[in-house]
RNA sequence: GGGUGGUUAGCUCAGCUGGUUAGAGCGCACGGUUCACAUCCGUGAGGUCGUAGGUUCAAAUCCUAUACUACCCACCA
């Protein structure tokens, strides 16, 4: 064995366990038909982002699972990746153009482009870096990019299928305008944030009459573009102005009242300015009544020529005020009210988003959203935690049409072509200019559409693009549908469920391994199972933020604590679905506990030098030779333990299963059962009885480095790596997960490890509570009654000795307590402790009357129990007897303490 | 306006389908240089389980209402 330092290193093991992985290929996953696949792609992360603590949980728990069922013998793949994040990627690279005074359109679409795929070059796989820092064991080899040649094509295949199907369309609609972006945005990507507003009443002029109608709005400014007035075709105060005309305040324009069940008469003044250029619903009111849209906004959403002089080339909200200032100078405002509203803004820029009126291309959801409701509500495909069922229920009944098309230049270029003659309307899908003849004009002139597509246009065929789709191959074949998903719940509607959609529409088409078809829908899901991750928060429950400055670098947190310890507290801190509170100084626990664990091989390694040519045998099985209660306790709670832990990783209880393996690692393994056979270790026992428990001790130790690898690589790799000799190439990455065997789970022997524990635990208690200094060897009496408990004490001996520093250890039958002694009572087993010259008579007194008063507190409940008639006629038979049997005990415990008080002095 | 989660020790949280004395980690107090580990070991203090009802022999656990808190969805000017 390879000596061990005091402490661990992480660092130095993280670089060469990752490197030698790496080196001998161990992330990468090949069709094999003799093993069973396991597939997870990664959530591609923007090319412009840098790892955050959501990225640690995230792709931690997808390493976890990863690594768990490469160890259980799938062939598993980890599919890993970047996105290409459209707005994002283009503003970074705008604003480094800004530095120089540029803007994109000094350089032109094609060097600006070029510029882009540069910056992506060299600033684009930062956080793949990271992600290696981690530990993830992704499969490199094949990463993807979702602007690559093959993904791009996937994307421009997809428009073409969905065009030709009819489920794409353009058109002039209100949609979501971000004025600093200068793009749509879908409704998905506008944050509603409720703020503190006001509400302006507006007087209108009635023509040809000294009335006014009286409007309200949250947006005076708009009403430049008004084309109507609206109220309840019910509205009895107003039936008689309908079909009246209003003269609109700052503006020569004359404008209708009409009628619209749209409008709530409760609100406001029941009247309703209509502005169907800027509002959508005002949009929809306008199509009904054919009115005109007046746009007065630039893309920028500053004033334009359709607004009066004055206000032209000025801001929104800079008109805003001004407007009011007018309206009130022509006495034309009649007051203002406080007034919150939802205000939408842009996801990436926070910018006030402008309801915008222009071209666009949109996707028909409905008959893609159907059959992938389905799929979730009749579990064939499982959300963890499910409650995020409803939430994708409700989204996908009430979906709208997606808008697709952005007014960027770094993505997808729409793949449709216009013939460009006058007067022909003409145009056709096709991924390069098409040859042919324009079918109505005859005629060779095609332009391709100046828009490119919504980032999630590439990134919902992930699970498949990056296996290469649509072309049919072997990989797809094998690994594809994958397995689970682990995402965050903010990007449900964005891109879990449209992936699904996605996947259930276009991967029918691929052969299963075998050549069969794919029919049912378990086959044609992108993944089986959504890992839906908590929200990492700060330790006052704050979300992490740039601005707020509070989101650690998780670079920094590795380097102080270790990647193992990063992942492993996050883990253990983060229950399904839940948020978490996280700050840096709580990654203690995890390194702590990987300390813990290092030195506890460091222990065995000692041991080992110390017995002449050990060696320890690897093996697969263990035998029980030499066993004593040690023994087969620990090997009963690591039988235990692997079942229970499996089990919380098939469900996906991963914190669950690091509180497991956590408490068997510290309490059970090093707390008692390393403790215990130190008596053997230590002892005059022939060498072939260490041998034999050294060996088991390592067995078990290894079993549990294995157990844990999923959740710390690299400090379970490098003590597995000098725990025996090992080849070139081996690694505990593909060691063989332990499997509980249920020969060994005995819950007799656990019961008799935990009543050791216990006496020891009452011993210690007394030497504490009555200050008996650690160093002090002291004597103890065991004063039984049956022959079955002399026979067990009689084995606990040397443990009890070793374990309460303890010079001699006497058994007695149904024997007085000697004097000047302390006392308690285990499971009917008095201790007596004698104290000669050392006992605090008064404490002891004391220590037993608090005891006393305790058990009788329990004895007093149990018995109220047992004389309820109700009880004991209507609760089940067993409950009733343990009732019975706990009383007794109690009854037994109260006597023995109460003599002993008695005779204390 | 609708929906979802949380509310248990000073802090962060476990407590599954109701049934021993409601647990852990951190923090706190006290004591420890026993040959793996002070990133450690031992002992201890600390909780009427948000509130009010209800179901039951039995409720932290199930039901109803309510408060506080966080988040999501929604076209109310």
């Amino acid at each position: 064995m390879a000596q061990l330092s005091k402490t661990y290193s992480p660092k130095e093991a993280e670089e060469k366990w990752y490197s030698y992985w790496e080196i001998h290929n161990l992330f990468h996953a090949k069709a094999n038909p003799d093993k069973k696949p396991y597939t997870i792609v990664i959530p591609p992360p923007n090319i412009t982002g840098i790892l955050t603590m959501g990225h640690v949980l995230n792709n931690t728990i997808q390493d976890v699972l990863v690594r768990w069922k490469r160890m259980q013998g799938y062939e598993t793949l980890w599919m890993p990746g970047t996105d290409h994040a459209g707005i994002a990627t283009q503003n970074v690279v705008e604003k480094s153009l800004l530095k120089e005074g540029k803007t994109r359109h000094d350089l032109g679409r094609a060097k600006f482009l070029e510029v882009v795929w540069k910056w992506k070059e060299q600033y684009g796989n930062t956080i793949i870096k990271q992600l290696k820092k981690l530990g993830t064991s992704c499969d490199w080899e094949r990463e993807r990019f979702t602007m690559d040649e093959e993904l791009s094509e996937a994307v421009q295949e997809v428009f073409i299928r969905l065009f030709n199907k009819g489920l794409i369309y353009r058109g002039k609609y209100i949609i979501n305008w971000c004025p600093k972006d200068h793009t749509a945005i879908s409704d998905d990507e506008v944050n509603h944030i409720e703020q503190n507003g006001h509400l302006w009443f507006i007087k209108y002029p009635i023509v040809d009459s000294t009335d006014y109608a009286i409007v309200a709005t949250t947006r005076p400014e708009t009403m430049l573009g008004d084309t109507a007035v609206c109220v309840n075709p019910n509205d009895e105060r107003y039936k008689h102005l309908i079909g009246k005309n209003v003269k609109l305040p700052l503006t020569d324009r004359v404008i209708p009242i009409i009628a619209d069940d749209f409008v709530d008469p409760l609100f406001g003044t029941g009247m309703v300015k209509v502005t169907p250029a800027h509002d959508p619903n005002d949009y929809w009111i306008g199509q009904r009544h054919n009115l005109p849209q007046i746009n007065i906004f630039d893309i920028s959403a500053n004033l334009n020529e359709n607004a009066p002089i004055r206000y032209q080339k000025r801001d929104r909200f800079e008109i805003r005020r001004e407007v009011v200032k007018d309206l009130e100078s022509l006495g034309l405002l009649l007051k203002i009210e406080a007034h919150t509203n939802a205000v939408g803004r842009c996801y990436r820029c926070d910018t006030i988003i402008e309801p915008y009126l222009s071209d666009q291309w949109f996707v028909k959801m409905k008959p893609l959203a159907e059959p992938a409701l389905k799929v979730v509500l009749d579990g064939t495909l499982k959300f963890h935690p499910d409650r995020w069922v409803k939430v994708y229920e409700h989204w996908m009944t009430n979906i709208r049409d997606w808008c697709i098309s952005r007014q960027l230049w770094w993505g997808h270029r729409i793949p449709v072509w216009y013939c460009t003659c006058d007067g022909c309307d003409h145009l056709s899908a096709s991924k390069t200019e098409p040859k042919e003849k324009c079918p109505k004009c005859g005629c060779h002139q095609y332009r391709q559409d100046e828009d490119v597509l919504d980032t999630w246009a590439s990134s919902w065929l992930w699970p498949f693009s990056t296996l290469g789709w649509y072309k049919d191959n072997s990989d797809l074949r094998y690994f594809y549908p994958t397995d689970t998903l682990v995402t965050g719940p903010d990007i449900i509607f964005f891109w879990v469920a449209r992936m699904v959609m996605a996947g259930i529409e276009f991967t029918k088409e691929i052969p299963l391994p075998d050549g069969s078809p794919r029919t049912e829908n378990k086959d044609i899901v992108p993944f089986r199972n959504v890992y839906f991750t908590s929200i990492i928060r700060d330790a006052q429950g704050r979300k992490m933020s740039k601005s707020l400055g509070n989101s650690p670098d998780p670079l920094d947190v590795i380097a102080e604590y270790g990647a193992d310890a990063l992942r492993f507290t996050v883990l253990y801190l983060a229950p399904l679905g839940q948020d978490v509170l996280y700050s840096n100084e709580k990654c203690e626990l995890g390194r702590n506990f990987a300390n813990k664990i290092w030195n506890a091989g460091r222990f065995l390694q000692m041991n080992a030098n110390q017995i002449i040519d050990f060696k320890f045998q690897i093996s697969n099985s263990i035998n029980d030779a030499y066993s004593d209660l040690a023994d087969r306790w620990i090997l009963s709670r690591l039988n235990t333990t692997i079942s229970e832990m499996t089990n919380a990783l098939d469900n996906f209880y991963i914190n669950d299963a690091t509180k497991i393996l956590y408490d068997f690692i510290w309490h059970d393994y090093c707390d008692w059962y390393l403790e215990m056979i130190k008596t053997r270790l230590y002892g005059d026992e022939p060498d072939v009885v260490k041998k034999a428990v050294l060996n088991r001790a390592i067995y078990i130790y290894e079993q549990a480095l294995m157990l844990l690898h999923p959740f710390m690589p690299f400090v379970t790799e490098e003590i597995w790596q000098s725990l025996a000799e090992r080849t070139e190439g081996e690694s505990i990455m593909i060691s063989q997960f332990p499997v509980a065997n249920e020969k060994w789970i005995d819950k007799e022997t656990e019961a008799d490890g935990l009543f050791m524990q216990n006496l020891v635990n009452a011993i210690r208690t007394i030497r504490g509570e009555l200050e008996v200094p650690p160093s002090k060897e002291i004597n103890i009496i065991l004063n039984f009654h049956d022959t079955e408990r002399e026979q067990h004490l009689q084995k606990y001996e040397s443990y009890l000795k070793r374990l309460t520093r303890t010079k001699m250890v006497t058994l007695l039958r149904d024997s007085q307590k000697p004097r000047h002694s302390a006392s308690a009572v285990v499971d009917n087993v008095e201790i007596f402790i004698p104290l000669e010259g050392l006992i605090n008579l008064k404490a002891e007194c004391e220590r037993i009357q608090r005891e006393i008063d305790r058990v009788r507190g329990l004895y007093t409940s149990t018995e109220k129990k047992l004389t309820n008639e109700s009880f004991v006629s209507k609760a089940p038979k067993e409950v009733v007897d343990h009732e019975r049997n706990k009383l007794e005990s109690f009854k037994i415990t109260l006597q023995k303490l109460e003599k002993n008080l008695e005779s204390i002095s």
